[in-house]
DNA sequence: CAGTTTGTTCAAAAAAACTTGAACAAACTG
DNA sequence: CAGTTTGTTCAAGTTTTTTTGAACAAACTG
């Protein structure tokens, strides 16, 4: 920290610390994201730009959250990944900066499409798996049994593949209530 | 063990170890309850039962899954809380059996009773409070960003309570493809 | 370039979740 | 009843997941 820092901030989007009912967002987001298995800073990274009208960076997300370089940067990545954040590159600044998605179909179908479709996918292959074991089986009995389990598993995996599709279709489609931008 | 116990076994449906196949069958759930954040034993007792089709005791459960008794205990109540396990008394006996529920529907309308209603519950008390923080927030703009963003939660809140009960009745009602009872 | 800012990685620390097993309760049995 | 079987509970131990922060890479800047 020698000379080069004149904290000339072209714009400070961002306040010191967080407003009571932005707490409450962020709070509200960490629990919602634990229920489906995320971790919390995911959450808590998200509801705070979910507040934000202006993108924030990276360094600002680690100094309102207090979490740390670490957490920020792989939280980010995963928001990314998921399609629940976007990078913009403002002018003239290095800094890349955040906003968050709020289309719930959006939002929904990036979930399941990283997490739902790959277990899919696995779920093939362990398919498969089985039915290699069943036809080496010997036993008589314990073979028709598992043919009849087998059977079973794969009715649910085709239905559950007709089920995803459909939610990812059917989220946001509806009647538009919120006046605003809530897709 | 002084005296009593003569193993006088009325049915012994369960062999000693599970075959190739049940085994696989196993692995399969015990992933699939962890990627719904579930813990895994809950996965193995469920599959073990799904492979059979005598119901099993809770100590058959612990010798051929080599799990303790707490795990099996605990695990073997959380499958029934979501309904996707029913006890069953033999006549004459005083152990209590346990039996897989295999119709998907029944399990997907279990799972999201005991999963998601607490969580569009819980979503509730939130909003309730975030309105009531926004109500005395002072800032102008801030609180003009807070009620955009609570209107954005609730009509994301509202889309989920009807897509909800729609995945409960979509998921078992199509054509019949299993031939016996996949539902 | 040497210095600086921005961002990623990853081993170790911390926290959270799960499992175990011993102690306990309840109900049955001769 | 005393002994036994069946099942629950919960503190302690284990495993897994998440977070941290220091070291590193890359790109910019004067």
């Amino acid at each position: 920290m020698t000379a080069y820092s004149i904290p000339s901030r072209k714009q400070d989007s961002a306040t010191e610390e967080l407003a009571e009912w932005e707490v409450a967002v962020v709070d509200l987001f960490l629990n919602a994201v634990q229920s489906v298995g995320l971790p919390k800073s995911l959450g808590q990274i998200y509801g705070l730009l979910f507040c934000r009208d202006q993108p924030l960076a990276m360094d600002e997300v680690m100094k309102l959250l207090g979490i740390s370089k670490g957490s920020a940067s792989q939280g980010l990545r995963s928001l990314r990944q998921l399609g629940a954040v976007s990078s913009v590159y403002e002018p003239g600044d290095r800094k890349e900066r955040f906003l968050a998605e709020i289309r719930l179909r959006k939002l929904v179908a990036g979930f399941l499409k990283e997490q739902a479709d790959p277990h899919m996918e696995k779920g093939i292959s362990r398919l498969d798996h089985l039915r290699k074991l069943l036809s080496a089986e010997e036993e008589e009995e314990s073979k028709k049994r598992g043919v009849r389990r087998e059977e079973i598993l794969s009715g649910w995996h085709r239905q559950m593949s007709r089920l995803l599709p459909w939610v990812k279709m059917s989220v946001g489609k509806s009647d538009r209530l919120a006046k605003k931008s809530s897709e």
